[in-house]
DNA sequence: CTAAAAACCCCACGATTGGGGAAATGACAC
DNA sequence: GTGTCATTTCCCCAATCGTGGGGTTTTTAG
């Protein structure tokens, strides 16, 4: 009778030897068992279907599927399935995303063993813990006025390096058009010129290269 | 007789969960053997010293000293010992500094396990391979000219978001020497604005945030 | 339904930036 | 010394960009 409150999970990681890591610690805890590993999300959501894991330890970035895209249909099929998302992405707006998709806590992987740990109790007590370094960046995203769609497509042309001209050209709208979303933009985001709106969203996690 | 020709190896990486999984799996091949793991530079250091090891495996991303930093001080001290780089960093400029500072090869944590083996051998024997995709991403780097000293300062600066004023009083000259260092910089990283630079510049490791 | 808020659109002006070229200095290699 | 290269300064000029303001449409809340 070794598993009677024993914690069933499922980790979910492109990196082979970072999966084996998690899978070693993980059964180190007498109150854990890794009952599978996934290396992108498709095989993910197949092996929760067949396990039924307590919690799911997933990474954002996954070859195909985003960690998000993947957190978002677990939920979707399995409404009350938990899921901690764990990355070294600690930009506010990757960590505001996984929350709102669903993921119950966001752990950095350079973090310590017994918190990541305590966190995995924490969200299958159902009371979920959020790190306090992961909660600082939290709050700084609610700093943060949201930005509209339009503002979104315009920072995110911006960080492909897109004039105004072109972006106008893109979204179909005048170059003027451009240029009042961008002064937005600046507004919101605190920076002065386009350079600095382009750092802050990659900085921040607002955009992503690739 | 286990270890006859037993490869003896040091593992650096900040990530806990790495370090263990690599240490797994690399203790499953029957002629290697983790003797040592190290969080960081410093410790890696001291940990080659006493276990002076066959071959260092050694993440980019460090606290304290970088892992090129961490590379050019092992290679300083130790000039035989081999070093391969294992990192999530694709960016040309990354590879380049870090076969440049002294690594023997250069592994992507999404590799699969067979080809990470290969290169370890590979290495011990001394006669290292590179894998195609990093050689690919090395190739791309050879075909860029190299940067100035001020080219290097004045994109430093651009990815901080300074402007021409700014770099201009920062670097002690006129605005017109930053504007023909930028116009330089332009040429060489084949973009044609400011901001397509800075992108350019961190995509490829030119430039580092933080 | 109406009013307020938010999003979206546009013009005009000054500031900043980018593109062409030219040239002087110093360091360093051949 | 000669030649190459990095660094620096300057010019002119055109294009782009950022900021002031004003205006219209769409959404949302009551």
């Amino acid at each position: 009778m070794i598993a009677q409150g024993s914690i069933r999970l499922l980790v979910v990681d492109d990196h082979l030897p970072f999966r084996l890591g998690m899978v070693a610690m993980l059964n180190d805890e007498p109150d854990m068992r890794v009952v599978a590993d996934a290396r992108d999300g498709m095989e993910a959501i197949a092996l929760y279907r067949t396990h039924c894991p307590d919690v799911v330890l997933m990474d954002l970035r996954l070859p195909g599927m985003s960690g998000v895209e993947t957190t978002l249909a677990l939920r979707e099929e399995f409404p009350t399935c938990r899921i901690i998302v764990i990355t070294t992405f600690d930009g506010d707006e990757d960590i505001y995303r996984a929350l709102q998709s669903g993921a119950q806590s966001y752990l950095l992987k350079d973090m310590l063993a017994e918190e990541m740990i305590g966190v995995i109790r924490s969200v299958q007590a159902g009371k979920p813990q959020i790190p306090a370094a992961v909660a600082g960046r939290l709050a700084e995203r609610m700093r943060r006025p949201e930005l509209t769609a339009r503002e979104h497509e315009v920072v995110h042309l911006l960080v492909r390096g897109r004039s105004n001209k072109e972006m106008a050209t893109h979204l179909g709208v005048s170059e003027e058009t451009v240029k009042t979303h961008l002064k937005g933009l600046f507004v919101k985001l605190g920076v002065r010129d386009r350079t600095q709106a382009a750092i802050y969203a990659l900085q921040h996690g607002i955009v992503h290269l690739d």
